[in-house]
DNA sequence: GCAGTCACG
DNA sequence: ACGTACGTGACTGCG
C-alpha cells in the first residue's frame, strides 16, 4: 500500500447505507479465514498503531499475529515519552499536520454512544481507511526521530517486543476470590457505617464526611480545631493534617478510620467486583506502555499496581488475588533495585561494599535514623527509612524530611548531611546529572532512553527545582524500567521455548507474579530467579526474593 | 473536567 | 523569603 491508498471490508454492520446493496459485506468467518494466512505470515510485516489492542482483538478470533514491524503508538514514546498525546489524531496532527476526525463524530459519546456497527459503510470506511493511512504515513519520521536519538536499539529490542508479552498479560487476567471480597465487602460496609455515625455524634450533626470543604468547615470553622496547610481552594484535611489533630478531638480517630476503610471498600473491594468478569471470575487489566515519561508501565481498569500493602487491613486485600486450581501464585521482587542501580551508575564505594556484603540497607539506615540497634528495628521502622532514603536522592527538603518522620527541622537537616558524608558520589551524580540535563537538553538511562528537559532559562525558581528533580530521578527510575522489561523479554522466552505452562500475570515495577502449575513450581523458582538476577551485569549483585502461596497476600514480599 | 485525597513502587 | 522527593491511577465532590 502507498500513503493515501487503504481498503475497507465491510463486516458486521447493521445497515449498509444509503446506495449500497447489503451483497457488499462479507461474512465475517470468510473474512477471518481469507486474512489468517496473511496476518500470521512473518515475513509480510505489518505496521499499526497501538498494536497491543488491535492484536488481541484479532486474537479472540484467533488470528494471532506475526510479523509486527512497527507500533507508531510505542514508536512515538519511545522518542519522546516526556509528553503527551501517542495518540493517532495527536501524532498525525503533530508530524503531520493533518486533523483526523474524532471517532466522536462518528458514534457520539457518553451514554448515547454508538458502536462502530451501527455507523454507514462509507462512513466507517473513510475513518478506518485514514486509521491505515496515517499510521503507514507515521512510521518513517517516526523512525527518523528514532535513529536521530539513538533510540533505535532501545525500541527494536525492548519495547516492541515488549508488546506481545503484555498483551498475553492482558488476556491471561488474575483470578479472583469473589466469596472472599463479597464477605469483606459486608464487613467493610457495617464498619464504615459504624463510624459514619460515631463522627456525627462526635460533630453533633450529619455532613457529607467525603467533601473536604464541608469536613474543613467543620474542623476548622465549627470545632475551632488549629488549621494546617492550605490547598488552591481552601484548608486541607489530608491524613497529615488530621493526624496532628489527634487527642484534640475526639472526631478524629474515627475520621482516619473512615478514610481508610470507605478508601478500601470504594477503589478496592467494590471497584475489583466491579470490573471482574462474571464468566472467567478474573480481571484484566490493561498494562500502559506510553505514559510514564519514566519508560516505566502503569496499570488501569483496574490498576493492579496499587494494591495496599503498607498496612495490615488494606493488605487483606491480596488474599482476594488468587491461583488457579492446582497452580500456585509465585512473586519474584528485586531487593533495593533502584538503590542498587543507584550503586552501579555513581560507583559510590560505601554503597558498593554494603550491596557486596549482603547487608540491608534500609535496615541500617533506620538504625542510624531511630537511634536503635540494628535488630530492634521494626518493619515500620524500616519502611519509614525506604522512604528518606529515595526522598533524599530525588531532592526532598530538610523540612519535607522532617514533615514525613516526624522529626525536627534541624535533624532532619542533620540527617540529609550524614547521609551525603556518607555517600559522597550521590551528591556527584546529581550535579553530574543535572551539568547534562541543562547542558545537552535530555538525560538518559543505562540502555539509552532518554527523557527531554526542557529550555529552563525562561521559569521561575521553583519550576526549575522541579524540572531539576525530575532529571535527577530518571536515570535511577528509567534504568529499573530498562532492566525489568529485559527480564520480562528473556521470561517470556523462556517460558515460551521450555514449553511451560507458567503465565506471567503481574508486573509491579520492580516485582513480577507469576502463575504457577504446582508440578512447575520446582522448576520454575531457581529459572525466574536466575533469569531475573542475570538480566545485566551491575557492579553490584542483583538480588531476587521469591515467596509463594495460594493467594497474593502469602506470596508478597517483605517490600 | 478539575481538585483533593490516597493507594502503590 | 519561598516552597518544599519522583513516577503513576481511582474515587469523590463540585461547578
Amino acid at each position: 500500500m502507498a500513503a493515501g491508498e487503504a481498503y475497507y471490508i465491510p463486516v458486521g454492520h447493521q445497515q449498509t447505507g444509503e446506495g449500497l446493496e447489503p451483497e457488499i459485506q462479507l461474512p465475517l468467518m470468510q473474512v477471518i479465514a481469507s486474512l489468517k494466512p496473511v496476518l500470521e505470515d512473518q515475513k509480510i510485516k505489518k505496521y499499526m498503531h497501538n498494536a497491543k489492542y488491535d492484536m488481541q482483538v484479532l486474537a479472540r478470533y484467533g488470528v494471532n499475529v506475526r510479523g509486527l514491524a512497527f507500533d507508531t503508538m510505542v514508536g512515538a514514546y519511545v522518542a519522546e515519552p516526556g509528553r503527551r498525546g501517542f495518540g493517532l489524531k495527536d501524532q498525525a496532527f503533530q508530524r503531520l499536520g493533518v486533523v483526523m476526525t474524532p471517532i466522536s463524530d462518528l458514534i457520539g459519546r457518553g451514554s448515547k454512544m454508538l458502536s462502530m456497527a451501527q455507523v454507514a459503510v462509507r462512513t466507517a470506511a473513510n475513518y478506518a481507511g485514514a486509521d491505515a493511512d496515517m499510521t503507514l504515513r507515521l512510521v518513517e519520521p517516526i523512525m527518523a526521530d528514532l535513529r536521530r536519538h539513538s533510540l533505535l536499539d532501545l525500541y527494536r529490542n525492548i519495547e516492541l517486543p515488549l508488546i506481545p508479552v503484555l498483551m498475553q498479560m492482558e488476556m491471561h487476567g488474575v483470578a479472583l476470590d469473589a466469596d472472599f471480597l463479597r464477605t469483606f465487602e459486608a464487613r467493610l460496609a457495617e464498619q464504615v457505617q459504624a463510624l459514619e455515625q460515631a463522627i456525627y455524634s462526635a460533630v453533633g450533626h450529619e455532613f457529607n464526611i467525603n467533601s473536604t470543604r464541608q469536613l474543613g468547615d467543620i474542623l476548622f470553622g465549627e470545632l475551632k480545631l488549629p488549621a494546617g496547610k492550605k490547598t488552591k481552594t481552601g484548608y486541607s484535611v489530608s491524613a497529615d493534617v488530621i493526624e496532628s489533630l489527634q487527642g484534640k478531638h475526639p472526631v478524629v480517630d474515627s475520621l482516619l478510620e473512615y478514610r481508610q476503610l470507605n478508601k478500601l471498600k470504594s477503589t478496592y473491594v467494590d471497584g475489583l467486583l466491579e470490573l471482574m468478569d462474571q464468566t472467567t471470575g478474573r480481571v484484566y487489566t490493561s498494562f500502559n506502555q506510553t505514559v510514564a515519561s519514566s519508560g516505566r508501565l502503569s496499570s488501569s481498569n483496574p490498576n493492579l499496581q496499587n494494591i495496599p500493602v503498607r498496612t495490615e487491613v488494606g493488605r487483606q486485600i491480596r488474599r482476594a488475588f488468587i491461583a488457579d486450581p492446582s497452580y500456585i501464585l509465585l512473586t519474584a521482587d528485586y531487593s533495593q533495585f533502584e538503590l542498587r542501580i543507584l550503586a552501579h551508575i555513581t560507583h559510590e564505594p560505601r554503597l558498593i561494599e554494603a550491596f557486596n556484603n549482603n547487608e540491608d540497607i534500609h535496615t541500617i539506615t533506620a538504625s542510624t535514623l531511630f537511634s536503635v540497634p540494628v535488630e530492634q528495628v521494626t518493619k515500620e521502622q524500616r519502611r519509614l527509612a525506604k522512604t528518606v532514603v529515595y526522598a533524599i536522592l530525588y531532592g526532598q527538603s530538610a523540612f519535607g524530611l522532617s514533615q514525613v518522620t516526624g522529626m525536627s527541622n534541624r535533624e532532619a537537616a542533620d540527617f540529609i548531611n550524614r547521609y551525603h558524608e556518607t555517600f559522597p558520589n550521590i551528591k556527584q551524580y546529581v550535579e553530574r546529572t543535572l551539568a547534562q540535563a541543562h547542558q545537552q537538553g535530555y538525560v538518559n538511562t543505562l540502555f539509552g532512553r532518554k527523557r527531554f528537559i526542557p529550555d529552563m532559562r525562561a521559569l521561575s525558581h521553583s519550576e526549575r527545582q522541579a524540572l531539576d528533580r525530575e532529571a535527577i530521578n530518571m536515570p535511577i527510575q528509567g534504568g529499573n524500567a530498562d532492566l525489568i522489561k529485559i527480564a520480562m523479554l528473556r521470561i517470556a522466552h523462556a517460558l515460551r521455548e521450555q514449553r511451560l505452562k507458567t503465565r506471567m500475570i503481574l508486573q509491579v515495577h520492580d516485582e513480577l507474579v507469576f502463575e504457577v502449575p504446582v508440578e512447575e513450581l520446582e522448576r520454575v523458582r531457581p529459572l525466574m530467579k536466575s533469569l531475573m538476577e542475570e538480566v545485566y551485569p551491575l557492579d553490584v549483585p542483583i538480588k531476587v526474593e521469591l515467596k509463594q502461596g495460594r493467594n497474593w497476600y502469602e506470596a508478597e514480599p517483605m517490600e
